[in-house]
Formats: C-alpha cells, structure tokens, sequence
DNA sequence: ATGAAAGCGCTAACAA
DNA sequence: TTGTTAGCGCTTTCAT
C-alpha cells in the first residue's frame, strides 16, 4: 500500500522554503507586496508539493466561500434549467461555484432551502422559485447575502431582479390574436397564485382584451397543468370551452394541447392558433412549430449571475429592475407570418 | 438604521446557558451525553438566539463538508437533468447538497471542475461525462474521496458506476428491427471516442447483425449531430444511405431526424422506423410518438448516490456495478406493438 | 517586503 | 455528564 500522501497545506510550503505562512498567503492570492525571487521561490514549492489551497479554510478565514446558492423549482424543467446554465457559466467565469436546490415551488422547502444554504455561508443566492410568499421574502430580506431573482419578480420591485416584460409579451400577443378576430382567446397559466402569471400574465392579456373591448371571461383562463400529462386533460377543458386561440405559459403545456387538437382532429393553425411563450426545443419539435415568445433564457441567468457578482463585492447596482428584449417567432401554430 | 445583529456563534448560546462549548455542540449534533434539563435548556436558547451552525467551520473541524461535486457534461440536456433530479433528490435525504458543474464533456474543463471540487473538500462526487479521458481517470483516482458514475461506465468497470445494459439494450432493439426485414439500419451516436458509444452501443448493434449474419457497414454509423439543428443536417446523410431503419442515441436527436424525414415526404414508420432511447418528452411530444428504450433516469442518479454515500461513510458495496433494469416502449415510430 | 500572532466557529480527544 | 484544550488551514491586522 502505497502510503497515503496527505494533501500539502500552506504551512508545508512556508516551512519548505523557510518564509512565513503569511508571505506564503500573499503570493496565493496576488498581493503584492512580495519580492519577485520569494515569490517564485514560493510558487517553486507550491507546484513541487501540490499545494492546493483548502477552500473551506480559506472560507472560515476570509469569510467569503466564493460558493453561492441557486434555488430553483426543477432542474428538469428546461426553462429552469437554461437559466440555471447561464447562472453556472457567468458564475465560473467569475469563480464561483454553484449549490443548486430544486424545490418544486414548495414555499416551505424554499425556506428551508435559503436557510440551509446561509448555514452554508453562501455569498449569494439567485431565486428562481415564480412563487415569492412572505416566509420566503422574509427569510431573504433577513439573509444578509444578496439575492437575485432570475426570470421571476417581487412585488414592489422588492427585489433585484432580471426578466422580460411579461405584461407587454402577453398583451402584445393577444393582440395579434385579436386583430385576427379570434374572440375566445384561452390565456393558460402556470398557477393563479403566482405573480408571474397573476400579476404579469393576465395582466398583458386583459389589457389587449380591453383594448379590443372584449369582455374578460374567466372561465377562458386555465392553470391547472404543469406537466404534459396533465395538459392533456386541461385541453380537453380548453375544448369544451370552444376557444380558437389560445396564449400559453410553457411549451410543454402548449404541445400538448397542440397534440391533443390535432389527435382530435383539429387542424392547426385553422381551427386553433397556438402561441407559447418560453421558444424552447419544444417549439420546434412540434408539427407544426410552434410561434412562441422568445425570452433570453441562458442571458437571463447570465446577467442575473452578473447582477449578484456586483452586489457581492458591495457594488451599488444603477438598475435594479433589469427588463431584457424578448422576440416574438412566427411559426405554423399561427396563420400569420 | 437598525443595528445589523451578527449571527450568534456557539460560544453565544454556551454562555447564554452557562455551559462550555462541547456541551452545545454535543446537543446540536445529537450527542447523548447530555442530561436532559441541560439540553432543554440548550435548544431554548439556541431558539431564542436563533443560533445556526457556521457549516464552514463545522467542516473545517470536521473534515467533513456534507457536500458532493456534481461533474456533468450540461444540466440542460434533459438526460441529465433527469439524473441530477436523482441525485439531488438523494442527497438532500441524506443532509448533503450538491455542487454542480457543467463541463460539455470537455475533458479538460472536466478535470479543472474535479480540481475545484476537491479544493471545497466535497466528501464525493458523481461523474456523469459520457468520456472519461486518462487525465480525468488519474484525478478521479488521486483525489482521495469516493466517485462514482451516473449514466456511464469506465473501462475495465474501474469505477463504481450505475446505468441499464447498453449492449444488450441496443443488441435487442436492433435485433427486432432485423427481424422485421430492415437490412439497412442506421445507428446514430453521440460521438465515436467514447465508452459508452463505441463499446457498448455499437457493440451491442453490432451484435445483432452479427447474429443475423448480415455484414456490418461502417457507412450506416453517424455520430456527428449533438444538437437538434445538427441532426438535421445529419439526417440528409442519413437520408443518402437509403437506411429502412435507424437506432438513436438521443431523444431529441431522433427527432430531428424524425421530422427531417417526414417534412421531405416520407412515412413513419412505413418507410422508416425509428427507436430512440432516452424515454424523455420528445418522444411523447413528437407525432408519431417515438419507440424507445426506457432507461430509469432518475432512479440511475438516484441509486448512484446512494452508493455514494455509502461509500462516504466507509461502508463497502457488495456491488459496484450496477446495471439497472430498462424497458422496450413501443410507439408509432415503429411498426410493430 | 516579511513575520508574528490572533482569530474565524466549530469538533474532538482527553480529563475530570 | 460536563469542561478544557488543542487544533482544522487559512486570512489579516499590526509590527518590524
């Protein structure tokens, strides 16, 4: 059995080359104030003993872990997990690292969730949960880290936080839908007792509906599927409803209508136009494709990430509230190009 | 401004208490050896101060960080996602949060990642990279905490991994689609310099020919799309091989090629069968649904970590191979139930 | 430019 | 059952 070498701590270098541990330290992490020929003296040692620095030491030290927290209701759910990749690229580049937490939009879990990663001092925590209760805004407001919400907002603009503007998607989309003359538009939705889809959401769509001078119809808003599965059987409630048109939060939910129309011998965009809203590969997997309001997912993330790095170094953020440009993709689900 | 009050440390509830330090920490980790009146008398205070364990120092002390590494090629990929959903969903059980890293497969970035978990002192780490490269072989077996491989296997099963019988999975898909009559069957890989597509995949395909007695042909293997984009391209070369039947590694890259044949005229699976075999939405999505090997992706990551943390607590694996069961689901991408 | 020394908040022998 | 005392490996004043 070869004997197992212990890994090399900053005092083996500092013995190794007859300096202190704190000279040992300063050429760790750039200082300068280190002569040239010590430094590379050091630098000798610490690659012939394969010093690496133990973060966490490091972390009881310094108290910065260069760790942060990332809690998000699935990574499963490709929308989540796009931003989540935009958060985990800009976050290396800036070196840090990522805890991911997937709490299914469970309040209660989310809570338990900030609070365990606080135990683990993170530095940060970007929030994805589209759900923000008043367990949860407490238990971040008292953080004492900075947290950043990512394709999601507070109400009051309480929070920092980066997304596009849902209102002004949604109303612009119905519109189109309306001007066509569609007059049983179906807006479906996450969860009534979301702000995104409450206060965002409907709120684009009623707007272009008032605009249009069509009565709003709650019996036209359905939240009751997140999953494939279960939007087969809300579209079957979408049917008996006799929409012709219909806005879409997620693009799974949306091809699943699609799918069910079509395999109930609807024709599409004909006898329904469909139009989603997260452009992921869904949309065009689909037959036919999908028209979809495009969000930067990935640059969602990423400035939400860059937003955190600045507010971890103490930097006063000029904009808080950051609304990215979002495209609108025609594509068969709509009979206009 | 309201006086920022600085979390409580255990020496703040030991004094509260009037009690030493070992005390405190004996009740909060669940040590026995504390009468009862005193360890009442200990939570009370540790409520009232809202005194929550510094992790950092905890592991510092303890040489134990209750967190894993998570080394994958992108959680955006939904095969991945899954997997991580798995272990994620584990680890939390067993107290330890994950970090995550995404590395595209890049052996380099794969070895970096492994470095940078090690030097957070992670008590593991799940691997999930479809390559396994020496450099990343020699980190992973130098780094002195347990690893092991979700969804992937090493050579010589040098490692403990978890994943389905890839051979025979494909062996027995390729075989029914010989006994149909198909005589040219396509194979599409992910890339042809790794394990798990060179020697089990087309292994296992080979296999079936073999058994068939039909010669393989080298031409009908295409392992160039990774993106549904690029199997687009891909499947005009598909297209150009007059292949009856193709065998694919990946759910979206199925249907890529699926619809690439349909959109240029052609039937499925009349004039072409297709089975995939990652089971994800995309193969319920598409229309016709795709046929596919059913791997249990989340239940891989889960078992996987599992066994880590077995491992983490020294215990020995009876098996540290473990291939668990996978389905045949039959959809309308081929033609027989 | 370099070193000495005091922690960071906790665990874990070892004593008592 | 409880307390004392070293550390864990590093950063960070403060001296020099």
């Amino acid at each position: 059995m070869a004997e197992q070498k212990k890994n090399a701590t900053i005092y083996d270098v500092a013995e190794k080359v007859g300096v202190s541990l704190a000279t040992v330290s300063r050429v760790v992490n750039g200082n300068d104030n280190v002569r040239q020929s010590t430094r590379d003296k050091v630098l000798k040692a610490i690659d012939e003993l394969g010093y690496q620095p133990n973060a966490v030491a490091r972390g009881l030290a310094s108290k910065k872990t260069t760790t942060i927290g990332v809690v998000m209701p699935d990574v499963t759910n490709v929308f989540y997990s796009e931003l989540t990749r935009g958060v985990d690229d800009i976050a290396q580049m800036y070196q840090y690292d990522a805890l991911l937490t997937n709490t299914d939009d469970d309040q209660d879990r989310a809570v338990t969730a900030i609070k365990n990663l606080l135990t683990k001092q993170v530095d940060g925590i970007i929030y994805m949960g589209t759900k923000l209760s008043a367990p949860v805004m407490a238990m971040i407001q008292s953080a004492g880290v900075p947290v950043v919400l990512a394709g999601s907002v507070a109400e009051n603009e309480a929070l920092p936080s980066v997304n596009i503007d849902y209102v002004t998607a949604f109303e612009t989309v119905t519109t189109k839908l309306l001007a066509r003359g569609h007059q049983r538009i179906a807006l479906v939705l996450g969860s009534r007792d979301r702000a995104i889809d409450q206060d965002f959401r409907l709120v684009g769509y009623q707007r272009a509906l008032q605009e249009a001078g069509i009565d709003y119809d709650d019996q036209l808003v359905f939240a009751k599927a997140r999953t494939y599965e279960a939007g087969q059987l809300q579209a079957a409630d979408l049917m008996a409803q006799d929409v012709t048109a219909v806005v879409a939060y997620d693009d799974e939910i949306a091809v699943s209508i699609l799918n069910y129309y079509q395999d109930h011998g609807y024709k599409v965009p004909e006898d329904l136009e469909i139009v989603t809203s997260n452009n992921t590969n869904f949309s065009i997997v689909s037959r036919p494709e999908l028209s979809s309001i495009n969000q930067p997912k990935y640059d969602i993330g990423a400035v939400a990430m860059r937003m955190l790095t600045k507010l971890m170094n103490g930097e006063e953020l000029t904009d808080t509230q950051i609304k990215l440009p979002y495209t609108l993709i025609s594509r068969g689900s709509t009979r206009t190009k």
